[in-house]
DNA sequence: ATATGATAAATTGAATACAATTAAATTGCT
DNA sequence: AGCAATTTAATTGTATTCAATTTATCATAT
C-alpha cells in the first residue's frame, strides 16, 4: 500500500525515533539526577568538568555541542550550588574559565553509580550498543 | 588507562550522542522547514495530521510522545496559520478535535520533498539506517 | 440524583535550546 | 599607535519540553 506521501509519514522517519528516544532517555535519568540535584544538562556539563577540572565556556561548548546562550545560565546555576567557580582569564578577559570545586568534584562519587542504573532501563545487547554508538558517531561526523 | 570514573566520562555515554545527534539533525531541518514556515515540532505534528486528517489532542500526544503542555501552544500556532482547526467534541466536551484544513493539507506537497533533501545530509547506508531504526525502536519498547 | 473518582486539555513555572544581537577584549594590519 | 576585524560571553526573544496543578466534563456507584 504505497502512496505518494509515504516519505512524510511519521513511521518512515529516522529522525523522529531519534528525537523521541533521546527525550525519553533523558526522562529516565530524572529520578537518578534528582537525587543529586542535577538536571541532565547540568549532568553532562559536570561530566566534562569531572574529567577536565578546568575549562572555558568555548571549550565546554565544543564538547557539549551547546553555545553560550545555553551554557551561561547552566554554569551560573552550578556555581550557585557551589560545584564550580566562574572567573575571567587574567591573560584574556574575554575568556571565562570554569573550575571545579572540591564539593563539585566529590559529587562524582554519587554520579558514578548512575550509568549502571540507567543501563538496566535500556537493555541493549553489547553488540547493539556498539553499533548504535558507531552509527551515531558516523552521523555526527557527516553532519559537521 | 582505565580508572574508577570511566563510567561518567562523556565519551563512554550512549545517551549523550543520541541527544546530540537528535539536536543536530533537527538543526539541519531548519532551512527546509523555514521555507514552509514550520518548526520541527510543528512539522511532526503536521505529519500526523496529513496522515490522519482528524485527531484529538490525546491521540496526537500518543503518536508524538508529547503532552498537552507542549501540544496546546503548538496547535494554537498551527491554527493561527490556518492549517488546522481546533474544536471541542460535541459528544464529549473534554476532548479537543483537531482537523486539517484544505490549506494545511496542501502544504504536504512541499513537505514531501524534505526527506530526500535531508537524506543527503545524513549519508547512512541502507543497512545502517535499518539497524539504527531497529535499535531505536527496541529502546523505545523497553522504555515504556 | 448526587457524590466520588477519572479523564482531557489548559495553565503555570522552570529549564533547555537556538538564532541573532550586543558588549568587551584582543588581534592584525598598516 | 590606531583602526578594522575577529573572538568570547552574555543577552534577548522565541519555541520547546516537562512536571505539577487546575478546570471542566464525564462515568460510576450507591
Amino acid at each position: 500500500m504505497k502512496d505518494k506521501y509515504d516519505a512524510i509519514k511519521l513511521e518512515n522517519q529516522l529522525c523522529f525515533p531519534l528525537y523521541v528516544v533521546s527525550k525519553e532517555i533523558v526522562k529516565k535519568y530524572k529520578p537518578f539526577l534528582d537525587a543529586l540535584d542535577l538536571t541532565y544538562t547540568q549532568y553532562i556539563t559536570m561530566m566534562v568538568m569531572w574529567e577536565h577540572k578546568t575549562m572555558n565556556v568555548k571549550e565546554l561548548g565544543e564538547y557539549l555541542y551547546l553555545d553560550s546562550g545555553t551554557l551561561t545560565p547552566v554554569l551560573k546555576k552550578l556555581e550557585q550550588k557551589g560545584w564550580l567557580v566562574r572567573k575571567r582569564d587574567s591573560k584574556d578577559e574575554r575568556v571565562l574559565n570554569v573550575t571545579l570545586t572540591k564539593e563539585g568534584d566529590e559529587l562524582k562519587e554519587k554520579a558514578v553509580k548512575i550509568p549502571e542504573k540507567m543501563g538496566k532501563c535500556i537493555n541493549l545487547t553489547k553488540e547493539e550498543s556498539e553499533i548504535l554508538y558507531k552509527v551515531l558517531h558516523k552521523i555526527l561526523d557527516s553532519i559537521e
